[in-house]
DNA sequence: CCTCCTTTCTCGTAAGTTCCTCGTAAGTAA
DNA sequence: TTACTTACGAGGAACTTACGAGAAAGGAGG
């Protein structure tokens, strides 16, 4: 499954050349940047690695069609920000993110927190969260929960007299879920992941 | 169940090599990499582990083929705990933490933070962090260093009149290295991992 | 201590596969 | 035309696999 050394190369090529010009180089372009003396050969790994399934062409016969796919296979859909009090806003062409494979599983997704109403535990904003989607969980888990429309992440603790989603920053109110509320819990936290740089 | 000595050496080498140049070695790569003299003692071992359960092949006659069982592919190796102003307590039979692929480089490895020095960056008791290992550093970025023998995870900041190494927690001092302290970068914090339940 | 026996490990060599390279030439688009 | 992509076949380099002979290492019994 993982690459030879030396098509890793060329794929780190195509890369690179794309970073820092914009475009695909073209078969020459590759042939010289490489030290190759063939077209045959270019050729050769562009048909290998499209079979592999690390590069698609645009057009056929086109020029400069050459495209790299990244692989989403390590990565979970980042679904959309979520806020204190807002709806979870959707991230139109949806990013994946990596995550570590052990959450590479169905019903897993990522999202991003936005705003600090959870800071007391140390999920700032900016960090990803993987979220697993259920709609029980156990008392204290941080959970995603959609109230009357608008999602929240939270801490879930359930009362005698109702539930309770407790932020973890003292300048946000506690809230108190009542029964004509509409509520429902739409995952609970499975990972943090914070990158840095 | 248990392995000689000379198997576990060579299931040792595999996964030292795995580990930093990011695929299998070959057969050749091995023999030179043991101080071996011969590609048939190389295919002993490799038949050997393959019927002990150690050891897969990926493709038949397939180049670079073989990998390892227990799929540490996905993971880098949790080298301690770090703690403010202790050394980093080495784990003896090392763990591995799965992390985001992108992180599954050379040089690269995990720690466990211990201690709330650095709270104030919303790092705290018990995550792991990976850390890629270099000496240099931007200032501002948090770092791995070691003065004296001892470890600590914090924010470095050259100055003119020398070193400054700041935690983020009101409890803990901003450490000034002076130039006859042994001063050293260990590596980089690139990425943190928070794992619930 | 030494001797025999079994298991573990080593060597060299050669054949077999796969991976990669080349040169050349035909095809396609502006 | 010019600038580029696509196709084919031959061949060498890189790498794995197979085989047979035997050396080292460890244990049991004298």
């Amino acid at each position: 499954m993982s690459l030879t050394p030396k098509k890793a190369r060329f794929l780190e090529f195509l890369r690179s050349y794309q970073q820092e010009r914009g475009m695909p180089p073209t078969f020459q372009e590759i042939m010289n940047g490489l030290g190759m003396s063939s077209l045959g050969t270019v050729n050769w790994y562009v048909q290998e690695l499209e079979k592999d399934g690390y590069l698609r062409r645009t057009q056929e016969n086109g020029k400069r069609a050459l495209e790299l796919i990244d692989s989403k296979a390590e990565s979970l859909p980042l679904l959309g920000k979520i806020a204190a009090g807002l709806p979870i806003e959707a991230i139109p062409n949806s990013e994946w993110i990596e995550v570590p494979p052990a959450y590479l599983l169905p019903d897993h997704y990522v999202l991003q927190v936005s705003g600090n109403s959870m800071i007391g535990d140390h999920i700032q904003d900016g960090d990803y969260v993987v979220i697993r989607q259920q709609e029980q969980a156990e008392a204290g888990e941080t959970v995603v929960a959609l109230i009357n429309g608008e999602a929240t992440l939270k801490r879930y603790y359930p009362k005698a007299e109702g539930i309770e989603l407790h932020p973890r920053n003292p300048d946000y109110p506690v809230i108190q879920v009542s029964p004509n509320d509409d509520f429902r819990i739409q995952g609970v936290l499975r990972c943090l992941l914070r990158n840095f740089e």
